[in-house]
DNA sequence: GGGTTTTGTTCTTCCGTAGAACATAAAGCA
DNA sequence: TGCTTTATGTTCTACGGAAGAACAAAACCC
């Protein structure tokens, strides 16, 4: 690849870029729009915005709804949907769950099956073997109408997106795996799911509600603690992975170069202070302690579990207040179990940030939190691939 | 702006777009590109990449170079260049100095002036005015046969890319500065400069070595070292400004939590070991000592310089292996006053980034140093302004 | 029931690229 | 010298896609 440049543009080009454009107008609405709403979002003609959508609704990628009798003049609109029966599957491995997740085009949940144990140091074949498992009961189940665009695979750990292949995951403890190649092996038909960073995955799922459509917040980074912390930083709506495939370890940003050692081999990095095992060990608590119980001793006066919360809102807000001087990010989300324990951190770590952050002065960054089902990166490994088919549908309609 | 997603495209798009893609396609070539070269690179026929280059001919903004007798059989190539007759004009105020520097589309300097004096403190109005004059001079001189296509200022501190203010500039001590219209008062016609930061600019510089021709390092962390530390990430060849504006400011990024006091109001800043002045003070040198010196007196043994040499290289090490974990970026750039101390800092620095990014093991991050003229944010000024003519030929055609 | 209004369709025109044929300008070769 | 070969550049027709205008459809209003 890379020739040099890019093609050259024929007239079958601005058919296909019409055709996506007139998919993602009517994913990125929140309400269904007629053929004439098309035209005006997209500058065309109703003939043409007709034709696109003609077009689209022939391969399967938009439906049509009822003509619901408005009372409004004119000649009542035929709404128009994206499709129901195009959907992807989402697969996720963490330490903590297996997870398969079936989404339609419009984002909705078709079917899921989340079984929830104890990965840490698995054998990785076996427990790639169930989810593939998993996976296949879930296609057998009342998706048998939909076709399938796509698959992808949340992993919790660094993805070589070149080789498909699972360098390391340190949360499972396993290194150099082809995941992708063990799953496979246990799924329906030639389905191949494109691996994924879990939290660039999970942060899919903040920046769009839907397949194209935009969430409330198009720039922020997302974090995403589990054992460690995993990170994305999504700019303009899109998640950046890096040249590899390996931004967003935010987990490993140094707070103090003379903190503990991590098991990254460096010192003092950000999950040493707010990762799940470190936070609950210097709380003094068991490591199945859950982020509410946490909570629940923080808000009865545990002086310990306070001062383990204080010092990881500190490392939380050394390290992120970095992170966002140099990316200019308005926002933090945070997820995994980081979300649970927004109530305690966010003071403190909202007061580090416009502190430590240059043009706080002029923009406070906001500290906000998500509130979804769990395995977030099995959805957002499902919107990836509904994203493709918005990003090219003509080879959808084939 | 931004109505919902875009706009439909139509043939002219197509044409505009293909007018586009050829002018990138000459620019990007290092060598001169026949018709029938740029038919094969675009991927189009001969016919309609004779049509496209024929009209970016007539509009100057490609040249047709002198037919020269290679030895090869079959009719002789036309060569064609990017227009010599389209300039861009880029500005630059910096605590050292002012400069205004001129370029063609093919990224020669067609004519400069570099002002070097202490601005430190200096009155916003007073300078940009000089600046003002000094481009005027400029243009008034060989560059009158260049059509302007456009200007840009490279200004050291936050700017504000809606309202185009420069928000602070702690190098100047200013504050709340309408740079570009107390600078357009001073300069010719309607000329307004679009605004920058300083590093952003001075990355481009890196990037590209001519508008639109791509540098060797298209993924980089760029280090504009001055009195503090600037920096812009480049992902993809393109340089990272962040949602307002104000990314990179690496030079704010906690090295130690512990550390000492910023004028920034933080603590611990990059900035405070390894900007000029934080480094000079170490090393116990006066704030006039060029880079030169400083790595004499390192090689002559000079304890205290090593060890503030040292102190830099770490807090460097630390604050970047944050910065490249983030962005999983393949190499960092030191530029400004970094890049002469390059030398005694690279084995120290380097290694850090091999210990503490995660991903080193698989690609570990190399260091590397500008070798240019003076003042490169003058010229990154002066390329956005001919990148924005390359993205959009079709309004210089008119 | 006729006028109004909005949606959706049909038909012609225009425009840009593809593709093929042709013209041009050199080198190679007898 | 003249013919062949080869690559560049140009001319001409065909095709496909969107614009624009006119028309048909399906509701409301009075």
């Amino acid at each position: 690849m890379r020739t040099s440049e890019g093609t050259g543009a024929r007239q079958s080009t601005l058919r296909s870029s019409n055709l996506a454009l007139v998919l993602r107008t009517v994913c990125a609405a929140d309400a269904p729009l007629s053929r004439a709403d098309v035209a005006v979002r997209t500058g065309t003609t109703r003939a043409t915005a007709a034709r696109l959508v003609d077009e689209l609704v022939a391969g399967g990628l938009l439906d049509e709804g009822e003509r619901l009798a408005l009372p409004r003049r004119g000649r009542p609109a035929t709404p128009l949907l994206p499709g129901a029966r195009i959907g992807a599957l989402g697969l996720q491995v963490d330490a903590g769950l297996l997870a398969a997740r079936l989404l339609d085009l419009r984002g909705r949940v078709v079917a899921e099956r989340v079984e929830e144990d104890d990965l840490v140091g698995s054998d990785p074949a076996r427990t790639l073997a169930r989810l593939g498992a998993l996976a296949t009961d879930l296609l057998a189940g009342p998706a048998g109408e939909l076709r399938l665009a796509g698959a992808g695979l949340a992993l919790p750990g660094l993805v070589d997106a070149e080789h498909d292949l699972l360098l390391r995951a340190p949360n499972l403890g396993w290194s150099d795996v082809d995941a992708v190649g063990l799953l496979a092996a246990h799924l329906p038909d030639a389905l191949r799911p494109a691996p994924g960073n879990e939290a660039d995955l999970a942060a899919r799922t903040v920046a769009e509600t839907a397949p194209g459509r935009p969430g409330p917040l198009r720039d922020f980074l997302y974090l995403s603690g589990q054992i460690g912390i995993g990170g994305a930083a999504v700019v303009g709506g899109r998640v950046m992975t890096g040249s590899a495939g390996w931004a967003g370890e935010v987990g490993h940003v140094c707070v103090d170069p003379d903190g503990p050692a991590c098991r990254c081999g460096s010192t003092g990095c950000l999950e040493q202070y707010a990762g799940r095992h470190a936070l609950l060990g210097a709380a003094g608590l068991p490591l199945d302690t859950t982020p509410a119980e946490v909570v629940d001793r923080a808000a009865a006066g545990d002086a310990d579990v306070r001062r383990a919360l204080d010092a990881a809102a500190h490392a939380l807000g050394v390290a992120l207040a970095g992170v966002v001087n140099v990316l200019d990010l308005p926002a933090v989300v945070l997820g995994g179990h980081l979300a649970a324990l927004a109530g305690p951190l966010r003071p403190r770590l909202e007061e580090l940030l416009g502190r430590r952050v240059l043009s706080a002065r002029w923009r406070r960054p906001v500290v906000a939190a998500v509130t979804g089902p769990p395995a977030a990166g099995a959805t957002g490994a499902a919107l990836r691939a509904l994203d493709d088919v918005l990003a090219d549908p003509v080879r959808r309609l084939g």
